[in-house]
DNA sequence: AGCACGCCGACT
DNA sequence: GTCGGCGTGCTC
């Protein structure tokens, strides 16, 4: 018998077979964590299959074993298999994904100085000095402990000259896991009582008799192990007594193992109100149950469901009956929601719902935390895992539903390597488990929708609010009017007036900024103009620095053909002088609310107030409090808040975010439109929306202020097939950083004429090339980027097999940018 | 990732 | 003539 082994080595995705030793016979299977010899390297490694014939004739052995339970369920193998192909991925990183962290290690080098030959160096660089000093100081460290010391610095090249000279010695270490259950001693009684009971007289001298006997009194009353420390304070008793109670074969001591569980508090807490809201369902959400319930039975072929309803349409309480009766039948629930809505507040029904069986995955859990959570999710003891993108390779053995909320958001596509989506990998992992994958959103993405329409999923619609009136009117404002007026401020009058209502009333209102791509784009002020690309179409950029050979500082690019061109004095459609870049963030509409109020309390929600701890809960709390009158903020504030004296949402300027270089600019704008819109009018009180913009006539403003999503989808999904983007093709991004512009240039140049030799070799005559250009973030940290599209039927068929060293590959991106 | 091997430019 | 840059290939 042989191992085929993942070795845990990011950029590497080739198997590699070991032999199994004789001591670990029998142990080892499918999914478990080992530790091999690689190269002089000792790494881990997880089982992917075990095997009669290996590879090579004489592979070498398996070293170790590192937790007798596999650390990968057959099924999250299987998606592991899976994911790597279909993202293009090596296996090992998305291996490590489904790992707690602290568990899973890299094997690292370890440098000390040789402090004989101190004085080999005469003329020592400030890199080998501060190198040296950090050694000196504390001592042997692991290259990843002097990366932390050394920001962006190439230390390593340094320390491998200094360890050819004699000055420095390395060693290949694989550091131990951090992370070990947690074990607590503890006694119990392991006699019958009537035993214990009659050996009372007998437990001692005069001195000890009171307390042993008091201490096996205790125990006799408690039928459960107990903690010892427990045991001491409630009998005055000590270790030594314990143990001769124990040595008279009375009691028995050991270590039990506890888990690390931030919802002990919490869950007992909420724990207080269980059940007590019993609510009755809706006919929509009665027959959208009944089709998932249906579904989970495995009579039915489909296993997703795309559950289309507005907020407060009653989403959950069908996820909270759909869980009941997954648990019912002995299997598990997983239930995803965006990072930002992972408060108490909003897992609380979850919590009440299944008291002590809910696992909470969060990025504020301690290491010990994570993992006693994922073991506990191992053992089965967890029914419920709520959490964020990751939280879908919790090791469950049973999964029976999988629950993703808010399946549009854009949090559940992982944006650095190893990049995946959550929400296709939940459905891909439902159909591995024979499970049933609820997505739930009130704008779900064009694919998703698609995905819908052609039978690949099924819709079910939830259309309206149970509790309110239907949604706020939505007013749009067209700025250029404004402008033409003389109003040359970023509140037009009658958000200016509405403003000024709603404060003396004493209610509150939200102004909405959306930051994503400020300064880039050049419109003109009069008529609305955004100048674009005479070859493609793609709204041209503003770049102060000079990014390609041919191209001077401070000129437009088109990042879809390299078309270069100066500003233009005046604008070519209406000769206006007001040609300008945008630039307008969340500070200057707060400060321009406090110049124009100068007695209203405002509160600024967005990146940079929200970098402390608990800055989101902070912020929100005090504004649901009514501490503050106006809340400014970004795109934060389209998630799913209940704020009931809000009665005016302001949308500052709604174009932001739309001339950008990206099919899917209008989607992300209409989608956070629609959701910020939302805010308004969520009670008694009613409430209203007002759309500034330069340009109304733009669909996803149009649609998203009539709250028209049909409409909408219809018009994208036409745009996209002109255009031929997804859903009517695939794409994959590929994007290559360095930090030479001309080695950047050179090297897409290169890899583009490769890949176009390619396309033509194999016939892929429907695959084309889009590019090489430079990414829209062209510079980052002093760093180049440039990328390729791959546009085709099956792009990945196309990449596989492609050695892309140093390139980023992401398939089915969610943005060009 | 690390390491070895191998091939061209600037130095004692 | 060597030292050393990094491009390429391999690790069971």
């Amino acid at each position: 018998m042989f191992a085929r082994v993942a070795v845990n080595v990011p950029a590497i995705s080739d198997l590699f077979d070991y032999s199994i030793p004789a001591e670990l016979a029998g142990q080892v299977q499918a999914g478990c964590l080992v530790t091999v010899p690689f190269g002089n390297q000792t790494v881990q490694g997880i089982i992917i299959q075990l095997i009669d014939v290996a590879a090579v004739v004489d592979p070498k052995s398996i070293l170790d074993l590192l937790d007798p339970d596999p650390v990968l369920t057959p099924s999250l193998l299987g998606l592991a298999i899976r994911l790597a192909e279909s993202t293009l991925n090596p296996l090992a990183s998305i291996v490590s994904l489904m790992l707690p962290t602290g568990l899973s290690q890299q094997a690292d080098m370890l440098y000390s100085v040789n402090s004989g030959k101190l004085s080999v160096a005469g003329d020592q660089s400030p890199v080998t000095k501060r190198l040296l000093n950090l050694l000196n100081e504390r001592g042997a460290l692991r290259g990843r402990q002097i990366d932390t010391h050394f920001a962006k610095i190439d230390w390593r090249r340094t320390a491998a000259v200094l360890v050819k000279k004699g000055v420095l010695s390395s060693k290949h270490v694989l550091p131990v896991p951090r992370v070990r259950p947690k074990y607590l001693r503890v006694a119990q009684l392991s006699v019958p009582p009537e035993e214990a009971e009659a050996e009372m007289p007998n437990l001692g001298t005069r001195q000890t008799l009171a307390r042993r006997q008091s201490a096996l009194q205790f125990l006799v009353r408690q039928p459960d192990a107990i903690n010892l420390s427990w045991v001491y304070a409630e009998t005055g008793c000590n270790l030594a007594d314990l143990q001769e109670l124990e040595e008279r074969g009375l009691i028995r001591l050991f270590e039990s193992e506890i888990f690390r569980d931030p919802l002990e508090r919490a869950g007992r807490e909420v724990g207080e109100e269980t059940g007590t809201q019993v609510l009755e369902l809706t006919p929509d959400q009665s027959s959208a149950l009944e089709e998932i319930d249906r579904a989970a039975k495995g009579n039915d072929q489909h296993s997703t469901f795309l559950l289309y309803g507005i907020t407060g349409s009653g989403k959950t309480e069908i996820y909270l009956r759909a869980a009941e009766e997954t648990i019912k039948h002995g299997r598990q629930v997983i239930i995803l929601v965006p990072e930002i809505a992972l408060t108490p507040q909003a897992v609380r029904r979850f919590l009440s719902r299944f008291p002590g069986q809910v696992g909470l995955v969060h990025s504020k859990l301690s290491e010990g935390e994570r993992y006693d959570t994922w073991r506990r999710a191992r053992s089965g003891k967890l029914k419920v895992i709520i959490g964020a993108r990751s939280a879908l390779f919790s090791p469950l053995p049973n999964v029976g539903l999988i629950v993703v909320d808010e399946c549009h958001d854009p949090s559940f596509h992982q944006s650095e390597p190893p990049y995946y989506h959550a929400v296709t990998a939940a459905q891909d992992y439902a159909h591995l488990c024979g499970a049933v994958c609820v997505l739930g959103s009130a704008t779900p993405t064009v694919e998703q929708r698609f995905q819908a329409e052609t039978g690949q999923a099924v819709k079910l619609e939830l259309p309206y609010r149970i509790s309110e009136a239907g949604l706020p009117p939505v007013q749009v404002v067209d700025m250029r009017e404004e402008l033409k007026t003389g109003n040359r401020g970023i509140f037009s009058r009658v958000l200016a007036e509405s403003l000024a209502e709603v404060i003396s009333r004493g209610e509150q209102a939200i102004l909405f900024l959306n930051r994503r791509g400020t300064a880039t784009y050049i419109f003109c002020r009069d008529c609305g103009l955004v100048l674009k690309c005479p070859n493609c179409e793609t709204p041209l950029t503003l770049h102060i620095e000079g990014l390609t050979l041919n191209m001077q500082p401070s000129m437009l690019l088109c990042h879809h053909c390299n078309y270069t061109r100066k500003i233009p004095q005046t604008c070519p459609a209406c000769s206006g002088k007001n040609i300008r870049a945008y630039g307008l963030g969340s500070e200057k509409v707060e400060n321009d609310v406090q110049a124009m109020f100068p007695n209203v309390r405002t509160l600024r929600w967005d990146w940079d107030t929200t970098r402390q701890k608990d800055a989101h809960e902070m912020i929100l709390t005090h504004f649901a409090n009514h501490q503050a009158d106006v809340l400014v903020g970004t795109q934060m504030l389209a998630k799913g808040l209940d704020l009931p004296l809000v009665t005016l949402v302001g949308i500052v300027l709604a174009d932001v975010g739309l001339n950008l270089p990206d099919p899917f600019a209008s989607e992300r704008v209409f989608q956070t439109l629609t959701q910020v819109a939302g805010r308004a009018g969520r009670s008694a009180l009613g409430g209203k929306v007002i759309l500034q913009t330069f340009m109304p006539e733009h669909y996803a403003i149009q649609f998203a202020s009539n709250h028209d999503a049909n409409g909408f989808y219809e018009r994208e999904l036409e745009y996209r097939k002109q255009l031929g983007y997804p859903p009517y093709a695939r794409l994959a991004r590929l994007e290559y950083r360095h930090a030479d512009p001309l080695k950047a240039e050179e090297e897409s140049q290169k890899t583009a004429a490769g890949l176009r030799d390619r396309i033509k070799l194999e016939g892929r005559h429907q695959t084309e090339l889009i590019g090489p250009v430079p990414s829209f973030f062209a510079k980052v940290d002093g760093i180049y980027r440039w990328q390729i599209i791959v546009r085709g039927p099956d792009p990945v068929s196309l990449l596989h097999d492609i050695k892309l060293r140093d390139w980023r590959i992401e398939v089915d991106p969610i943005s060009l940018l």
